[in-house]
DNA sequence: AACTTCCAGTTTCGAATCAAAACCAGTTGT
DNA sequence: ACAACTGGTTTTGATTCGAAACTGGAAGTT
């Protein structure tokens, strides 16, 4: 195993406890999934996910106070009350993706009948991945810690530059992918 | 927006709900994260996360019972037992990072001090991402729920066949990358 | 206008979960 | 033999969760 090793003591000093704060707790994942499937109704979230009507009241007020979802009320009727993604909520996408697919290969497997799919040739999406700066797929025994000084610096001396990143939607010529080891 | 839409009712039948389960809890990722940073014994996560004993001591077991850190006494000091990522641990990679990122984005940004790099150039990793059969990078838009049996059909009628998804460790030659309008 | 239904909550109250501290039981070192 | 260490369990109080009832404004119906 690459054997991460990240000075501890600053456990509390990444993303996670941040993130988690909205998104650890309990619904805020299944809501979220809602979200993305094109729910945007207090009484839609109530009914498709079993929750109680106190704890969804509490974590859309929660989510919102977050920025994760943005809350107006319907024009056409003014009952409604509209919770929609907003770019910060959107952007869990991959998180939730990740999750979702641990949870399909570990769980048992009902296989899941809507299946997500690229919408340009309706082919399953791959596993979500970890991405080097170039684009290879990492895996846990390529990953380090190091100080921001060390950056690109290379055990051997030598340093490293980096390249450009693949932008979302670039297609990548499988013809030039080679492989390594 | 690629307005996803998924039959409803049957929310329940993916596999968010089964990650949720383990995952979901308060602790667990946090837990998860110290064990990729290499801890292994009980007073260590105590110590380190700030947790209760009691409700350490249950989450441990909740995920060693779901597989995903193994348990087994020290040999060399029968007092201590390790807890150790299992393959299904590991396999939350994806979804830790991909949490952490977002937090890391979105979460007042305190800059990360250690950072996770490529250890084959030490650069910063980029973003976890959803990829498709081909490697494309994909975002939300380019996101389809379909039933399973349309996977491929394309709505020209065409039928799409999936290539090859680039392996972990390939290289992507990034000359032949093209940009998509 | 009166009545009913709908929507998005809030309130209330019992059950489950969490946290802090004390206690417990095998090792281990001396 | 004895103190310290490790990985727990128990106990007790605070917080959170869930089910059901209640509220209040907006629409629809007659």
């Amino acid at each position: 195993m690459g054997d991460i090793r990240e000075p501890l003591r600053e456990l509390t000093e990444c993303g996670l406890p941040q993130a988690l704060e909205v998104m650890g707790e309990r619904w805020s994942f299944m809501i979220l999934r809602a979200s993305f499937n094109g729910l945007h109704h207090f009484e839609e979230f109530l009914s498709e996910l079993g929750i109680a009507r106190n704890i969804l009241s509490n974590r859309l007020a929660k989510l919102v106070e977050h920025g994760i979802l943005k809350r107006e009320p319907c024009a056409d009727d003014r009952r409604k009350i509209e919770y929609r993604l907003t770019e910060k909520g959107s952007d869990l996408l991959p998180a939730m993706l990740a999750l979702r697919q641990w949870g399909q290969k570990y769980g048992g497997g009902a296989p899941e009948n809507p299946v997500l799919v690229d919408e340009r040739d309706r082919l399953p999406i791959g596993p979500v991945s970890i991405l080097a700066h170039d684009g290879r797929i990492l895996t846990l025994k390529d990953l380090w810690f190091v100080r921001p000084d060390k950056i690109g610096l290379r055990p051997d001396g030598t340093e490293a530059k980096a390249g450009a990143v693949p932008a979302i939607g670039d297609v990548i010529d499988l013809g030039s992918v080679k492989k390594t080891g």
